[in-house]
RNA sequence: GCGCCUCUAGCUCAAUUUGGCAGAGCAACGGACUCUUAAUCCGCAGGUUCUGGGUUCGAGUCCCAGGGGGCGCACCA
């Protein structure tokens, strides 16, 4: 098979789903009279001497190849391909007599080799440490798996563009942050070596954002990949993406709406609808969505009434009562947060906007306008999980200040992922925030929802995994861990 | 990080339940075949049973340690 030389291009191909769905009335036994160009991976090859018949796969769907010793060139070669070979092809579209529409091949080149295949030709490949750390493998031998990375780019594109229909500009920010802001989450720590200065991968994109808003940015978001340093789990991945955006003028009533107008508008995109299955129970996203405060789903689903006028021993009470383990240092807003989290956002089917959280948990959103004690400050919860959060943004400097005073007396305390005072965004805040709402979503949980997976490393091409253990004799120099001396 | 489970041919899986010659289908290789659809048929090969140690006359199987993976828990979105 080495004579065929691999061509440098291989002209103006037709892609498969195009082809079939152009001929889609050609019957059984009847020839097309019109030729056409493929291109795609050999699947499968059914050989039956002077005749052969392979399945051609490419990024649109397949169709069938059908050789004839007579018709096509190197018919002897072409039987003798391997199982995931690139060629392509040129012949008359055809349909076979048993109602195969197919290409007849008069002339084909070989456009790459595949040594090794792609797993059992009826099953693929199950083996998750080749499903995940060859994903280009799992791409071609398992059902399903490039229709959701397709469904994932769809959601993507569909939020830039419901977002640039209300006038929202697009903007990176850094990614390395020499103070790590705008979340709560243990950072991942590199160096800077021409600073001399530890940096952080940043764990939120909020801070520079807002920047953005006071300088004038009426209507800024960012799709940004982001970085807590945490473990891996079936809804967590080191790296994940988020999408913020900020709205000036607006609250975070307003932000709850274009939320859900953008989860509605992206489960249209690639379901066709706002009603979807999930865990094959019936979501129904279509806005506008119920809203409640975080008091009243709390009695909804425990029957128990837990809020912040309770006062502390109170609250710590009805944790006890309901079976939630406290941490020593909780405050009543993260006594009250808690019992949220534990006992009833895991039975929220939803979707709902969840309402009113307290100040203590939430240190960077503007302090409720009526209810003392309480932020403005929305999550919008379906399937049992949060979506993203909504804000009216905290915009004065002087209670930021204090909130960061609060944030540090709580690492003091040892938590870690309390926030650290960021000086250089106070100064911001001091040039003047016009009133802001923001919010907060997480792409790759809200792919996962429109998908119906219930893993995160299925909607990521390529997951967070432990590097692969080092093989090379000749001591590679790339190992990802340092050697122990 | 802690607990439970798992690792057998290139792939998908077997191997009589405290142990007795490591097997099948697909893929690969050789052959037959002019309408196949996971083509079929004949033939031929294919193994450090994750690694290292131990128990035993004998270990894929039992024990210990290590590694990879999975699932829970914890932290977080």
């Amino acid at each position: 098979m080495s004579e065929k030389q691999v061509p440098y291009r291989y002209e103006a191909t037709t892609p498969l789903s195009e082809v079939v769905a152009r001929f889609s009335r050609l019957e059984a036994g009847e020839e097309s009279g019109e030729d056409v160009r493929v291109a795609g991976r050999i699947m499968l090859l059914r050989v039956q001497g002077k005749l052969a018949f392979a399945t051609l796969r490419d990024w649109s769907g397949k169709l069938q190849l059908f050789c004839l010793a007579a018709v096509t060139e190197d018919f002897e070669e072409l039987t003798r391909a391997n199982l995931g070979d690139w060629i392509g092809a040129e012949g008359e579209v055809v349909r076979t007599k048993r109602g195969e529409l197919s290409v007849k091949v008069a002339r084909w080149s070989l456009l790459a080799r595949a040594l090794g295949g792609f797993g059992d030709k009826w099953r693929g490949i199950h083996d998750p440490e080749v499903r995940l750390r060859q994903r280009e493998v799992d791409l071609w031998a398992n059902e399903g798996v490039r229709e959701r990375f397709l469904l994932r780019s769809r959601v993507v594109a569909c939020l830039r563009s419901l977002l640039a229909e209300r006038g929202f500009v697009e903007v990176e920010t850094p990614v390395l942050h020499a103070i790590p802001g705008g979340g709560l989450a243990r950072p991942f720590v590199t160096h800077y070596n021409s600073m001399h200065a530890d940096f952080y991968l940043r764990i939120a994109l909020e801070l520079y954002l807002k920047r953005c808003v006071i300088g004038g940015f009426e209507r800024v978001y960012e799709i940004g990949r982001v970085f807590r340093n945490e473990g891996i789990g079936p809804k967590y991945n080191p790296e994940f993406t988020m999408l913020e955006a900020y709205q000036a003028y607006g609250d975070y009533l307003d932000m709850a709406e274009l939320q859900e107008h953008l989860v509605a508008g992206a489960a249209k995109a690639v379901t066709g609808g706002t009603r979807l299955s999930f865990e094959e129970r019936e979501l129904d996203l279509t806005p506008p969505w119920r809203k409640a405060t975080m008091t009243e789903v709390i009695a909804e689903v425990t029957g128990a009434e837990v809020s912040l006028e309770m006062g502390l021993a109170e609250l710590r009470r009805a944790a006890a009562r309901l079976g939630v383990e406290l941490k020593e240092r909780f405050d009543a807003g993260q006594v009250m947060s808690e019992i949220y989290e534990k006992t009833t956002e895991p039975n929220l089917w939803g979707p709902v906007h969840v309402m009113d959280y307290p100040e203590s948990v939430s240190p960077l959103t503007r302090k409720h306008r009526s209810k003392p004690g309480y932020v403005e400050r929305i999550t919008p919860v379906a399937a049992g999980r949060e979506l993203g959060e909504c804000y009216s943004e905290l915009v004065d400097p002087v209670d930021q200040r204090a909130r960061f005073a609060a944030q540090a007396a709580e690492r003091e305390a040892g938590d870690e992922e309390a926030m650290v005072t960021d000086d250089d965004f106070l100064r911001a805040l001091e040039r003047g925030m016009p009133p802001t709402g923001g919010i907060g979503l997480g792409v790759d949980r809200l792919v996962m929802l429109l998908a119906d997976v219930h893993h995160i490393r299925e909607v990521l091409l390529f997951p967070a995994l432990r590097p692969e253990p080092v093989q090379s004799e000749d001591g590679g120099r790339f190992e990802g861990e340092t050697k122990p001396s």
